[in-house]
DNA sequence: CGAATAGTGTCTGTGAGACAGTATTCT
DNA sequence: AGAATACTGTCTCACAGACACTATTCG
């Protein structure tokens, strides 16, 4: 008997966040195809072994195929299977979070996108709400102790912005002044020269990261 | 065209760790079939849509299956992925971890398993270098801020025991004073009254765990 | 008694929250 | 000038490391 050739179906679903209005947001997409067809759900799609060196290259290829949006930060989250989670069969699906600025999901304009704050985001298809709540939960906790929320701003910005992110990713007020001491203890950004936002009161310094991928601390932030 | 239709290959791949001369150690099994036959490999096999209800399950039956062993402790790491890692063409292994009190291994008494601390175990077959390496960070991340630690030893143990189990988790030493102060604040473990173990010198306190599951603190321990 | 291990008490430094206060720009 | 936001300085408290000290058992 060949039971190993019973193969599930593998696909990779991606939850992509941003930020907008001081608040988490999930980007969905309307499904053009059954099952499920017309619904918001996750930007997902089938694993093509012939073309994809992994379930990574296959997600950032599903993020710009069916987005067309590239990111700079795409982490696997964990992996979602069983017999009813798709009414296709058994299915087993790879999900990653990616975080985008606002901006960049603003300047797309693609009507089949929807971006929701991930506390409206009920109801979806699939499990898809179970992988939405587990990428928030990793990004809270991934947040506490690297610069993971600074994707979620353009490569430069402020102070405050950051501590925002911060704030919304962790679900949590910050202390303004500690916040500042810390980061830059870290050493995490550096100051643009000469540059200064004033989209404020008072104009504020720009920042970028000091190194273009998350790092981690060894304290917290 | 049904691409969806060349599935890939999907596995579970399970890193058992156990404590054992104040190291954590890492078990592996002699394969009984090509590829790499007869080569130590960690726990693994295919899922079996039609049986498993989820990989979690596939893994918990691979273990008991092929080691004869349940644990108290098994955690989705994440899933590797890619057309090289297995001769028998593209496949995705969800891998996993298990915690294992060293004295079920040593009653197990299975010949096809090995016992190797986790510097030692290297040039293993796929790629199960990166997958011991990945469960090593992850529970080494997850020993500071919850009770996974505890779960390396028997269902009761001495504070200095999980000391060390601790210390051997997070791969540094801990302050004895601060550990119990913290132990004791996080609520962790109860006395289990009236009980002392005493391979000791000095007999000292047995306590057991408050929940029978890992739990998660706010604060670092 | 001394060795070995278990367990306690106390000092001190560091890091983070609180918050008052200053700086800069706009209307 | 006053509002709004950016940024700084300082006080204090909690927590964790260090370490000296006591307790209990064994040989």
């Amino acid at each position: 008997m060949a039971t190993e050739l019973i193969r599930p179906i593998l696909t990779v679903d991606v939850v992509l966040l941003t930020l907008h209005d001081d608040r988490i947001q999930v980007v969905l997409q309307a499904r053009e195809k059954a099952p499920h067809a017309g619904q918001l759900a996750l930007i997902g799609g089938y694993v093509h072994p012939e073309e994809d060196p992994s379930t990574q290259t296959a997600a950032a290829r599903v993020l710009r195929g069916k987005a067309g949006l590239s990111v700079r930060v795409l982490e696997q989250l964990m992996t979602f299977s069983g017999g009813s989670r798709d009414p296709r069969g058994w299915s087993a699906s790879v999900a990653y979070y990616a975080l985008l600025p606002h901006r960049d999901f603003a300047a797309r304009g693609d009507a089949s996108l929807r971006m929701l704050p991930v506390a409206e985001a009920k109801g979806l298809p699939f499990d898809h709400d179970a992988i939405v709540a587990g990428a928030i939960q990793r990004c809270r906790r991934r947040a506490a102790y690297s610069s993971l929320p600074a994707f979620l701003l353009p490569p430069e910005f402020t102070l405050p912005e950051l501590r925002r992110a911060y704030e919304a990713a962790l679900g949590r007020s910050l202390n303004d002044s500690a916040f500042r001491r810390k980061i830059d203890e870290l050493r995490m950004i550096e100051p643009v020269a000469g540059s200064l936002s004033k989209v404020t009161a008072r104009p504020a310094q720009l920042f970028r990261l000091t190194k273009a991928n998350v790092v981690e601390f060894d304290r917290t932030v």
